[in-house]
RNA sequence: GGGCGGUUAGCUCAGUUGGUUAGAGCGCAGCGUUGACAUCGCUGAGGUCAGUGGUUCGAAUCCACUACCGCCCA
């Protein structure tokens, strides 16, 4: 074996070998366990989030697959309607054509082109990250088995009269030219001016009074769309004005003053104009009041002919005539400046505008109300649970999704109108006739649909639904739903809709575990603006899959970003080589003749303490895991792997070897199985590669062709052995203590020095140890005393522990005056130490009300505490 | 305006039913090629747990308020 753990030769072999083999495929088992990934936009490349989402996601598939439970993680990608489309139209501007030159069919080819692309780059990407998903189920949502989940559901919502055509004020992308819903729509606050503008009052007879009424507006080229300005009806400064007309000052049309309580009074000058065509809340004022909606503003930006003469004005060029216009006439009262915010649409960042226009809708709220029973019933979980109020305040406020798109990729909306009769016919199968009249004369829907329509279906649209499949029956409802928390409302509520909704009230999964974004070192949000965008293939070349794993995972916690610094990725790539090292010693220790069958009972104490170790991690780790406290999984592992075994129990091994004892060599081989085990779903290939070595020295204890499919550690296992824990902590100490004053004396590490171990209940076991202790401290001869017998009293160093203490003879290197100083401040470290406990005690309140344990523990810890104090005190007199 | 999160060592973060002297990784200082590993080993320094008040025998942990940072919804 190499001395370092090289990555790039392992890991892309051992996955096709994986794969080849099938083991990523559902095995079988009494539970099922199933995760469906959250489907990768198709736009581009996986970025650190994706790689977040395999690093936890395979972690608790490999987890469950070692379990033996009957796993499935099946992998897809979504088809990302607006971007794709986008960004296809975008290289046909570059060639100088639009997709209305081109033509629906030929656009759609050159969409398709980039999908397969793009699918198959994404796909790699995945495996080069590890996932262990079983990709012969992969879906996408736009292949055909998708698109009938798509039309069935709508159709199915049609008839029973949760989607609907309507006439509604939406959001309008003038770049993307498409509608959007309010969840695409994103709020940033930006300065701006406040005009304050005159509003002609008007006579019965239509003449002007020669009053004004002021209006403060941001949007003033939204005036000529005015049909009324409302005031609160408590307005005492404007309730003469009630049942007044004023005239909109760009044309001159009359509209009335009306009372509504939505009105602020606090804001502006506590008027406001009414533009029901163009302002979500004042279309709500204009359907309290009857008010006729007037649009003036066309699809590409422009003011239509009924803003004249603003006619064919771009918008913000039409503010500013409209302003000079007004100020021209003296109907600007003065301006302010004021920020406020403005919505942008997610994709393009242009300023949206609502107006009116006629879309496809779905009724929400019916489809909320079992979603929220199902949330606050428990059938469905958050992780961590404060998400669970940020999904039902939305779902309890939820408003009607438009999911219509003015664009051609996506799934086209399966209505067809009749030129005949004028009925539509909406059909899951392309429908030659009108179903209401017969005719053939019918034209498609030329939209299509909201991209989350279709991954909202997926939990059980890629388990084969509308078709009742084996799979569907088996796998669903899943039981963990991973992903980001920034689209809980895009994606999970919806999810969580539309399932209960087609399965009959089933939910699509029993738990929601959200994390956190991945954020640059800095702690900025990586983002291709910025440029600071980290590329996971990258990491995984620099540093090795299982690295980039590691510190994604140990850095997550559930909801909480995390930032990614090379500290973290080293620390991954450190602890492959350790193990990678580790292991090399092991396998290369061991002989031909050598036993490794696990003795029932290990003689050595050494030997009992790594084991009830080994079998306190395995109980900490699983309980960790279920309460998908993966970052604390691992940290336990790791560190029992590094601290306790490689750190003390190899090299107390080491020793036994050395002079011809084998009996070390089942113990080590066995642990190092089981850590290699329990760090499988975090660090899948250095695991694996070192496993099939270790396998290979016992064949017959494996159990499994691979350790992806071995079987996790699970407790109960062994029996708990606290006598040897406490036992090597003693030893521990004994042997740390006289590191220490090696250290704090500056004796050459070479040099050997000779020491006295002074303890009454751990002087067996040290005894037992000795030959691994005079190793360890560099310490011989080492004498094992109990606490009557003499230790030399002049020209020492003495360390007193919790189990005993040390005694270092250190002749020449001794100073009297320093030694008493060292043993002063330690004394006055443990008088505060028991005058602390002391304290407590005495206190009545504490013995009567604390704990029986908690009490004992506590007398427990002043007795120790005299204990050290006493022999501090001891060794000072000693030195005189 | 409503809601949520964060503030712990120089840096990045753990600390999940309140109970030893608050931990880790990295960094820092000193020592070190003793037959797995310098991607390493040994030893050490370093914290008023944002602030104030409260509950409690006992608070980083629970409550209230404040400050700063961030996010979501309107």
């Amino acid at each position: 074996m190499a001395t370092a753990y090289t990555p790039a030769d392992v890991e892309q072999p051992l996955y096709a070998w994986w794969e080849r083999s099938g083991f990523f495929e559902p095995r079988g088992g009494e539970r099922p366990f199933t995760i469906i990934m959250p489907p990768p936009n198709l736009t581009g490349e996986l970025h650190l989030g994706h790689g977040l989402t395999v690093a936890i996601e395979d972690a608790l598939t490999r987890w469950h697959r070692m379990l033996g439970d009957d796993t499935l993680w099946l992998p897809g990608v979504d088809h990302a309607a607006i971007a794709v489309n986008a960004l296809v139209e975008r290289d046909l501007a570059r060639e100088g054509l639009t997709r209305h030159e081109l033509g629906r069919d030929a656009f759609l080819e050159r969409v398709w082109e980039f999908v397969g692309r793009s699918r198959s780059r994404i796909a790699q990407q995945h495996r080069r990250l590890g996932a262990s998903a079983d990709w012969n189920r992969e879906a996408f949502t736009m292949d055909a088995q998708r698109e009938r989940a798509v039309r069935t559901t709508f159709k199915r919502l049609y008839d029973d009269g949760l989607i609907y055509r309507g006439e509604r004020l939406i959001n309008w992308c003038i770049d993307c030219r498409t509608a959007l819903s309010d969840l695409e729509v994103e709020y940033d606050d930006e300065s701006g001016s406040f005009w304050h503008v005159r509003y002609p009052v008007l006579d019965d007879a239509g003449a002007e009074t020669g009053e004004h009424i002021v209006i403060a507006t941001t949007r003033p080229e939204t005036i000529p769309a005015d049909t009324a300005v409302a005031v609160h009806p408590e307005d005492a400064r404007y309730r003469h004005l009630l049942g007044r007309r004023v005239a909109v000052p760009t044309n001159g049309r009359p509209v009335p003053v009306i009372p509504d309580e939505a009105v602020d009074r606090e804001a502006g000058s506590g008027a406001l104009k009414v533009t029901p065509g163009h302002d979500p809340v004042d279309f709500e004022i204009g359907e309290r009041h009857g008010l006729p909606v007037v649009s003036i503003m066309a699809l590409d930006g422009t003011l239509t002919d009924a803003a004249e003469p603003y006619g064919g004005v771009e918008r913000f060029e039409a503010r500013r005539r409209i302003v000079a216009d007004l100020e021209a006439r003296g109907l600007i009262e003065r301006v302010e400046p004021y920020t406020h915010a403005i919505g942008h649409c997610q994709r393009s960042g242009t300023i949206v505008e609502p107006i009116l226009s006629l879309q496809w809708w779905v009724r929400a709220a019916p489809l909320a109300e079992p979603a929220i029973a199902a949330v606050r019933e428990g059938r469905t979980q958050f992780v961590p649970q404060r998400f669970e109020r940020t999904y039902l305040h939305w779902m309890e406020n939820i408003r009607d999704w438009c999911i219509s798109r003015q664009i051609w990729w996506g799934h086209r909306i399966p209505v067809w109108y009749c030129d005949a009769c004028s009925e539509l016919t909406v059909a899951i199968e392309d429908p030659s006739r009108c179903a209401a009249c017969g005719s053939d004369r019918l034209r498609q829907d030329e939209d299509t649909l909201d991209t989350w329509f279709s991954s909202g279906l997926w939990p059980h649209s890629t388990l084969g639904w509308p078709e009742q499949t084996e799979a569907l029956a088996r796998y669903y409802p899943t039981q963990v739903m991973e992903t980001g928390y920034d689209i809980i409302f895009f994606w999970v509520a919806r999810m969580i809709m539309l399932s209960l909704y087609n399965m009959d009230g089933a939910v699509p999964f029993e738990h929601v575990y959200l994390h956190g974004l991945v954020r640059a070192p800095d702690g900025q949000k990586m983002s291709k603006s910025r440029g600071n965008v980290i590329d996971p293939l990258d990491l995984t070349e620099r540093f090795g899959t299982d690295a980039l794993r590691y510190a994604l995972v140990s850095g997550t916690s559930p909801g909480n970003d995390q930032r990614l610094t090379d500290d973290r990725l080293e620390a991954g790539r450190n602890l492959a080589n350790k193990l990678w090292n580790a292991s090399r010693f092991a396998i290369t220790l061991v002989e031909p003749g050598d036993d490794l069958a696990l003795p029932a009972a290990p003689e050595a104490i050494e030997d009992r303490w790594i084991l009830s170790r080994l079998e306190r991690v395995i109980a900490d780790a699983d309980a960790l895991m279920l309460k998908f406290e993966l970052a604390e999984a691992l940290r336990q592992v790791r560190d029992f792997f590094w601290d306790e075994f490689a750190d003390w129990y190899i090299e107390l091994a080491k020793v036994r070897v050395r002079v011809g004892d084998r009996t070390p060599m089942p113990v080590l081989v066995h642990v190092l199985d089981r850590v290699l085990r329990l760090l499988h779903p975090f660090m899948p290939f250095v695991t694996e590669e070192i496993w099939q070595r270790i396998a290979a020295l016992r064949p017959d204890a494996a159990g499994a062709p691979a350790l992806i499919v071995a079987a996790y550690p699970r407790p109960g296992a062994l029996p708990r052995d606290e006598e040897a824990e406490r036992q090597l902590a003693a030893v521990m100490d004994f042997v740390r203590a006289i590191r220490n004053v090696r250290a704090e004396k500056r004796v050459d590490a070479g040099r050997w020095v000779e020491a006295y171990v002074v303890g009454a209940e751990a002087a067996g076991t040290a005894r037992t140890l000795q030959p691994a202790m005079e190793a360890l401290a560099r310490a011989r001869p080492l004498h094992i005393v109990d606490a009557a017998e003499e230790t030399p009293s002049d020209g020492i160093v003495t360390s007193v522990l919790d189990v005993g203490r040390v005694v270092l003879p250190m002749a020449g290197l001794f100073d009297l005056d320093a030694e008493r100083e060292r043993l002063r401040k330690q004394i006055a470290e443990a008088e505060a130490e028991v005058e602390r406990q002391g304290r407590k005690l005495a206190n009545e309140q504490f013995r009567s009300r604390a704990p029986a344990g908690v009490v004992a523990k506590e007398e427990e810890r002043l007795a120790t505490a005299c204990g050290r104090l006493e022999g501090l005190r001891a060794s000072l007199a000693e030195l005189g």
